[in-house]
DNA sequence: CGATAGTGTAAGTAGATACTTCCAAAACGT
DNA sequence: ACGTTTTGGAAGTATCTACTTACACTATCG
């Protein structure tokens, strides 16, 4: 009895504009108003959806770390290329890194840890994604023997080679090509503890692995 | 003529408030009520100070940074400790890494990326850092011999290990203990491209490069 | 002293913004 | 047709906040 609701198919229709704007925007800049009219509707009917607007946030962080998760979960199912799994997946990240905006989201987060709800929703996608990198690192190890760093320190380490990548890429301090470098020199390094010098694991397109002094 | 200004004292007296008061709130939720407040002046004496509440934060940004650059240079001037200044260096962010709160400051700002004079600073601040730490990576490999990444892409490796630490510190994802295996030992790797394996080079307390599986 | 310039306090303002309310119209079931 | 529930739009509200103004008081110099 009644009309029946649409709120569901509307929440997951406006999801990646949520997370697009907050990406664009960060969390205090984005208004309401704003968010609203990026949604197409009034600002009643986001408040319909969600309670309020950190519901919005965590929603959107939400879906953007779980469309990367799944993105890179792909790219670990297709079996081409005889590197193995990591090195494709770091390889990935190299050249595609930042595209999906999750690091622009998590640094809007990271100004709003006084709530817990945030907070707490950042400690668990770190979380998640650090465990995510360690089992790739463990097992890139089984496959390449063991590296010289702790597989959670190396993971860390990774994670942090992420996020300064994402910082360059947003202040713009480096280019791709010295992003590349980045996150394939320095992850393979980080991984394996020193880089392999064998030439048949070696990154497809735009090799980076000479020193370049200047 | 008149009652001397004593506007500059104030200003340098108040820089250290300011820069806690940014690091502990992030821009936006440290209002300039609350500034004041912390300040234990008016808030027009504030703006008589500053034109504005950008121009505040700036003025912590850069005191903050020069404060922890300071304590750098005074670390790498006391020639003590057989490793080097780079380890030495290493061992102190080890232990004492985010006490200065220069990262909370930095964070607070990266959310604020849209100005275009905080987006300068932070340029300026980045490149410094990178900068600085390039030249300690390259000091230290004359010393102990080449690495194999080349020196501006592990320079941003490293900076990438602080950055993490931070974000790990904040919210509350490892302890110390794993922050000094993070700083120490990935940073080891990471400017030498392998871990020395002589006893000889070994960071003072708690040495943690044993590999710890779990 | 008296003129001038500086300081601290307290109240005020204009604009922004998260969130609400109201209501007419639309989409169902009976 | 009719009652019921949902939808979209627009206007409203209470609060917050960067920044200003007004003013009484104080220190310095001639």
């Amino acid at each position: 009895m009644g009309r029946p609701s649409t709120l569901e198919d509307k929440r997951r229709e406006l999801l990646p504009v949520l997370a697009g704007a907050f990406a664009e925007l960060g969390y205090r800049r984005l208004t309401s108003a704003e968010l609203s009219a990026r949604c197409g509707v009034g600002e009643n009917v986001l408040y319909r959806i969600w309670p309020d607007k950190v519901a919005m946030f965590l929603a959107a962080l939400d879906w953007v770390y779980l469309s990367s998760e799944r993105a890179w979960e792909r790219l670990l199912a297709d079996e081409q290329g005889g590197d193995g799994p990591f090195l494709r997946l770091l390889a990935h990240e190299a050249s595609h890194h930042g595209e999906q905006g999750l690091y622009r989201i998590v640094f809007a987060g990271l100004s709003e840890t006084d709530d817990p709800r945030i907070r707490r929703a950042l400690q668990g996608l770190y979380g998640r994604f650090h465990a995510f990198v360690r089992r790739q690192v463990t097992a890139h190890r089984g496959a390449q023997g063991p590296g010289t760093l702790d597989a959670e320190t190396a993971a860390w380490a990774i994670v942090g080679l992420g996020t300064v990548a994402s910082i360059g890429r947003e202040l713009g301090l480096f280019g791709a090509a010295s992003r590349e470098r980045l996150l394939w020199d320095a992850g393979r390094v980080l991984a394996e503890g020193e880089p392999a010098r064998s030439p048949t694991v070696r990154k497809p397109r735009r090799g980076g692995s000479k020193p370049r002094e200047r």
